[in-house]
DNA sequence: TCTGGGGTCCTAGGACCC
DNA sequence: TCTGGGGTCCTAGGACCC
């Protein structure tokens, strides 16, 4: 059984932690700028207010029901995180998958009965030990466990678990389509337009029909309704393939000098996450545009991919890079509203570059076929991108790829 | 020389998630 | 005045190769 385990509003109940006096008061905490709200606490949410909504939008409200308001502090966050899953994964033999800063999936292999005691358990430790509440749903696949999460959100004990088909199906009844994961604004919009309304509707629906209209994992989203479960447990995710760093500016801004100055930074720590990952970027991609919220305004976009010469975690190359690319970008005469970097083409760094010792000549053959060996062994065959020797030299290897100079020829070799 | 099928790789853009 | 900051996956279409 799956189960999934949800901060309730995690940022604000963070906040929480070191206010307890805001326990049951009304709490919101606001993003980059203090721009919009991005949590909001079970008071906040009854009185209406959306998330994503702007805060300058509500502040009548705010003065009104005295909501306490917070910037996001986003390194408080990371750490309550790590805290809650620590627990989580000390409590549970299962594989942990973390999905989010605030929701971790968790395998379960208790019988039936004990599903729900261990589930509440679990809350009842993470909330002891870290201060933050959570809520948890278990059923035969993601999808029916997230489902279960959202009813168990507005339950006193904060826990179902889905497991005989009835009482499945009778939720599923009462679920609005757009509630289900997956299934987004979009999706939603076409499904009604359908006569498809609830999560029962889109279980019954036929999955190669919704695959020819909508997409695969849409059809695998009615698989998952059914209890056919679909998407596995993933408990060592992939490192990242992407890593963005951006940022809205508090005011506009005009000269090419204060962009570039943001730029630097955002790819000092685009650079930062990559050297935690261990990775090595092959491109940056720089962006920026004007205020889209403007519309009176001359608007301008525009984005400009700069390829680095070999794969580089040095953020002194990554930020040459972007301001390389900056240049290209930049016109006069607009208000810019964002800027921000992607750095892609990521590699592992051990994958991707080393370092060659120099080789003494009587002893080079064997040197060589060593070092090609180890490749070989190491990385498998057909990965050798360069060999050099005789001198100390860099070499590269490509990923998984084919290159017109690779080789494992070992006469090639001799030659390079 | 012409034609076509099968396959891969890359890119852009859309949709979705928290 | 003031509108977040990350990510992933999938699809379609074009280029290219055999």
């Amino acid at each position: 059984m799956f189960s999934i385990i949800d901060c309730n509003n995690f940022y604000v109940s963070c906040e929480r932690v070191f206010r307890p006096d805001l326990e049951h008061q009304p709490v919101l905490v606001t993003g980059n700028n203090d721009g919009c709200i991005i949590a909001r606490s079970n008071e906040v949410k009854a009185l209406g207010i959306a998330m994503g909504a702007p805060l300058h939008t509500i502040r009548p409200l705010i003065q009104r029901h005295q909501i306490a308001v917070f910037s996001a502090n986003y390194a408080l966050y990371g750490d309550m995180s790590q805290r809650v899953m620590r627990v989580i994964e000390e409590q549970t033999s299962g594989a942990l998958e973390i999905y989010s800063i605030d929701e971790a999936f968790v395998k379960l292999n208790t019988s039936p009965a004990q599903l729900e005691p261990q589930a509440a358990h679990l809350r009842s430790i993470v909330r002891q030990q870290t201060g933050i509440p959570v809520s948890i749903g278990i059923a035969a696949t993601k999808t029916l466990a997230k489902l279960a999460n959202t009813c168990a959100k507005k339950l006193p004990t904060g826990v179902i678990s889905l497991s005989d088909d009835h009482s499945i199906d009778e939720l599923l009844r009462v679920m609005p389509v757009d509630e289900v994961w997956g299934i987004g604004a979009k999706r939603a919009e076409w499904l009604i337009g359908q006569g498809i309304r609830t999560a029962y509707q889109l279980k019954c629906a036929d999955p190669v029909w919704i695959q020819r209209h909508l997409t695969a994992p849409a059809a695998r989203i009615v698989w998952e309704l059914r209890g056919v479960s679909c998407l596995p447990l993933d408990a060592d995710p992939a490192p990242k393939k992407e890593i963005c760093t951006s940022r809205a500016f508090g005011k506009a801004i005009q000269s090419e000098q204060e962009l570039a100055e943001a730029v630097a930074f955002y790819t000092s720590r685009a650079a930062e996450k990559l050297h935690k990952q261990g990775g090595l970027a092959s491109l940056i991609t720089v962006f920026l545009h004007t205020n889209p919220f403007q519309p009176d305004l001359p608007q301008y976009a525009a984005h400009c991919k700069v390829p680095l010469a070999e794969p580089t975690g040095n953020a002194a190359e990554l930020i040459a890079a972007a301001k390389r690319g900056l240049r290209q970008c930049y016109k006069q005469g607009y208000f810019y509203h964002k800027a921000g970097v992607i750095l892609s083409q990521i590699t592992s760094e051990t994958m991707a570059q080393g370092t060659l010792f120099p080789l003494a000549r009587d002893s080079r053959d064997e040197r060589l076929q060593a070092v090609v060996d180890i490749i070989n062994r190491t990385y498998g065959r057909n990965t050798m991108y360069l060999a050099a020797c005789g001198t100390q030299r860099t070499w590269q290897m490509k990923q998984g790829r084919r290159s017109p100079r690779y080789t494992t020829s070992w006469d090639e070799l001799l030659k390079v």
